[in-house]
DNA sequence: CTGAAAGCGCTTACAG
DNA sequence: CTGAAAGCGCTTACAG
């Protein structure tokens, strides 16, 4: 049925030795069986069988997104952009894409390295994991490349990339003082990302440097769950302390929020102030609009694959531990900016 | 580096073909030599290679998950549920699973056979494509089975899925006129996409049953965009004409169409009731909640991948073309339902 | 610039 | 119940 290399050789009168080597490029080829190589591949609709070359070659890179399921929530198109970023780079770049979306559960039963044979996995970017997965140290023993998506791990053949999560948090919190605001606190994503540990470390340094100091219990964690924050935000309201501001590790809690103050009759941004983080779609349509951080996780995904590119090819400095991706504080109606539509 | 076949087959004393039957699964293998294989295996930590089982089996099967540019919105997690039920079906019926994101401009540099011939696509699962994509007619012609999520297209070897379009849009149409709404519009998506001529004819239908006619501009056109569908209902109010209930093919055309009547000061579910589709996760937390219904993509991608397996094992009765999976109306306060939290 | 040949890591009739 | 051998569709030293 399929059409194969020895095809195409026999209908251009070469050898499946020079078809394959016009279809990946090599220079020592002469224009005119090059021309007549092609010519006769498109005619037949050939196109090269990638098991077999996957088999065959040691040249033909594959790199794999694992997705875990820490990212897999109902609630945005995240890691959907991930994985459109880190698809683009490969298909423009000659490698192969495999997508890989696993649990903590699913991590036990086959190692990463073992998944890297299997599919023969030259090199992979993995978003999602919690601090304490079992991947993480297998990850960071293995001889395969990997670039790591929010998460800082120690390992030889290993980066990461992710925006300044401390700068970030820093950054919103500062401007919520700027505002006038003098009691703010933190609703803060599960303590087992590593994303939640940072955007707190900036939230406490903004507090520190203003000279102001902070509560026991003006950090909650509402493992970035919308239901959660809102319970949360509830109690913290119903305990009758001071709260002007809150800042959140992702937009779903910063709904959850709002909606808590809403059933408190708390004007937002008059009473507290609010913001989240990813800038997820219905920031911009909430009501009032949520100020949030934007990451641009599909500049992200192509970012790392570009980065597992150039592990690859040793072409990545040996101290070079972690890259950080452009950030933007977005300011909305949630943090009193009322940007003219 | 990596263990082999080979490797595992020496240290168990056996040959390769030994090893490869019992992780085969077949039958006639003694009880003794089935278990010290697993257990050299286990051992060992060998996995397959599976470039090298798909180049030499017939039997190893991979479906494809092929999701065009049409569903890729920032908007909802609506595609990432689709790959999740694809692949758990996959992972648990011993299948292999790629994904591949096209567009529509992908679709001319390579067509649907030939991306099945250089991956060894038994199968597919095939969803967001606009009823003019060049696959469509590769696909009809084609000879590997495919499923198509919401949209019918011919072909011997095709079914496709979807909810009952026609049936959902028309209950939720029939819900609004039972609340006495008696000058409802549409806010349809793209016309190029299926779903949205079904979901207008369920709409027509429930008009025309309840003896009402529908004036020319009654149906709009937003292309499933917020801002679109913003601006379309803010002209329809401009207009002046009555409009009293508005039936959207999506929620996120539900949430514009929302925006435009909160700037209008009419009161949702008051003066003008809104219905949305798909359920995302905003219905729930936009406020008012929006009435919707939920088409749990998540299964429908399980019960898509369970389908392509029976296809390619004959299962499927040559006459079924199509199968709808269940769906739900889910009424809340934009249609006057006040659920108590 | 191009061929002949070995090899990638498995599976599967074919024998026994 | 298990081996020996051919084959899956490519790639790539090795010669020439």
């Amino acid at each position: 049925m399929a059409v194969k290399i020895y095809d195409v050789a026999k209908a251009a009168g070469v050898t499946s030795s020079t078809v394959s080597r016009v279809f990946n490029g090599y220079p020592d080829i002469s224009e005119h069986t090059r021309k007549k190589v092609y010519e006769v591949a498109a005619k037949l609709g050939y196109t090269p069988n990638i098991a077999a070359r996957t088999l065959s070659s040691k040249s033909l890179k594959t790199v794999a997104l694992i997705l875990n399921d820490l990212v897999a929530s109902r609630f945005d198109g995240v890691s959907m952009q991930t994985i459109l970023g880190v698809y683009n780079y490969c298909e423009t770049h000659a490698m192969q894409f495999v997508l890989y979306p696993t649990t903590t559960k699913l991590q036990h039963e086959k190692t990463f390295d073992q998944f890297c044979m299997e599919r023969n996995v030259a090199g992979a970017v993995v978003q999602g994991l919690h601090i304490d997965d079992p991947y993480i140290q297998q990850i960071s023993e293995s001889q395969t490349p990997v670039v790591m998506i929010d998460l800082e791990i120690p390992g030889a053949n290993t980066v990461s990339i992710s925006v300044d999560n401390v700068a970030a948090e820093k950054e919103a919190t500062q401007a919520i003082l700027r505002h006038g605001k003098s009691h703010p606190v933190m609703m803060n994503g599960i303590p087992s990302a590593q994303v939640s540990n940072l955007r707190e470390k900036g939230f406490r340094e903004a507090i520190h440097d203003a000279g102001l100091s902070l509560s026991d219990d003006a950090i909650m964690y509402a493992d970035f769950d919308i239901d959660k924050a809102e319970a949360a935000m509830r109690n913290a309201l119903a305990s009758g302390r001071e709260i002007d501001a809150v800042i959140c590790a992702s937009d779903a809690m910063a709904m959850g929020v709002m909606t808590a103050l809403k059933a408190a009759h708390r004007r937002v941004p008059e009473d507290c102030e609010v913001v989240g983080f990813d800038n997820i779609a219905i920031t911009e349509y909430s009501q009032p609009t949520i100020s949030t951080i934007d990451q641009h996780m599909e500049k992200i995904g192509g970012m790392a694959a570009q980065l597992v590119d150039k592990l690859l090819n040793g072409k990545v400095a040996p101290n070079m531990r972690h890259i950080f991706s452009p950030h933007k504080f977005i300011q909305r109606e949630s943090t009193g900016v009322y940007p003219d539509k």
